[in-house]
DNA sequence: GCAAATTAGTGGGTAAAAGTGCATTAAATT
DNA sequence: AATTTAATGCACTTTTACCCACTAATTTGC
């Protein structure tokens, strides 16, 4: 399981080095392979290869009437390994298509992650926080411990 | 059960002596092993594992239209441990998130604690007492002994 | 079609920043 | 005054950012 969000900067390539606390985790259970595609949301998800599986063949048993979600997470899925130094290339295009150029927020989603633009991240919790505080979400009546 | 208001300030690594009243029932009840996350109204909450792992489960069980409740909780979560002289590191994340730099205060809140910058609390304090004057909060009735 | 030039991708080395552990000082309690 | 507690300072390790050199692939112009 992933969690906790790190401020990570890509180099002049694209690429971003995987918190080393990470790093462990994705060698142990896949070797280093991730697959990479788009959200709705405005960020990048990030799976271990078998995170990967399972999730794809959600999406891939979804009805006719999805096609568009299987465009978004199937038709921009990147599939990369870490390299030695544990680094991972973000291709141009879902660079690109999320508006990361450097300043990045990595986050441990449990079986997965989301990657952000910094600012973008930043616009998001704002936002979602703002209206937390203006309607406290009831979810968490009787959750709260 | 933890209650009670501690003004503590981090050192300059971020890192925050747990009051030795705490420490002593944190090494009982989960070996000094904490989780870290954020909270809507700016502040942090610390839980000591076991109840980490009751309000997370709760947080996860949640359903899609909660996502954003999802990305505060989990992605924020960062699991640490107190160290030999029972200090825990708040990350840069966490500390910039809710703003804090140095002073703190460290408040009992049952299950786990919150921990507010200095000045964000007091703005908070004078907010919410204010705002109970205006209107006086009905749970109280039937309540207050 | 081929050579040159540009762009994307890879690998490693170095410096800066963050994290850790320990020792000491200062402050508060008993 | 003695003891406990919290704050501070310093040395050392680890992690991440940044830089440079090199390879592969693609584009461009002749």
């Amino acid at each position: 399981m992933f969690f906790g969000a790190s401020s990570l900067n890509l180099d002049a390539k694209g690429r971003l080095s995987v918190p080393t606390r990470h790093q462990e985790a994705l060698m142990a259970s896949c070797e280093g392979q991730v697959t990479i595609t788009q959200h709705y949301e405005g960020c990048l998800m990030v799976f271990p290869r078998p995170a990967w599986e399972v999730f794809s063949a959600k999406i891939t048993a979804l009805p006719m009437s999805s096609m568009s979600l299987k465009r978004l997470y199937l038709s921009n899925a990147m599939g990369v390994e870490l390299d030695s130094t544990g680094r991972i290339l973000i291709s141009p295009e879902l660079r690109e298509a999320v508006g990361i150029n450097k300043e990045t927020t990595l986050r441990g989603m449990g079986s997965y992650f989301e990657l952000w633009d910094k600012v973008a991240y930043e616009a998001y919790d704002a936002r979602t926080k703002k209206s937390m505080r203006e309607v406290p979400p009831v979810e968490l009546n009787g959750i709260i411990i």
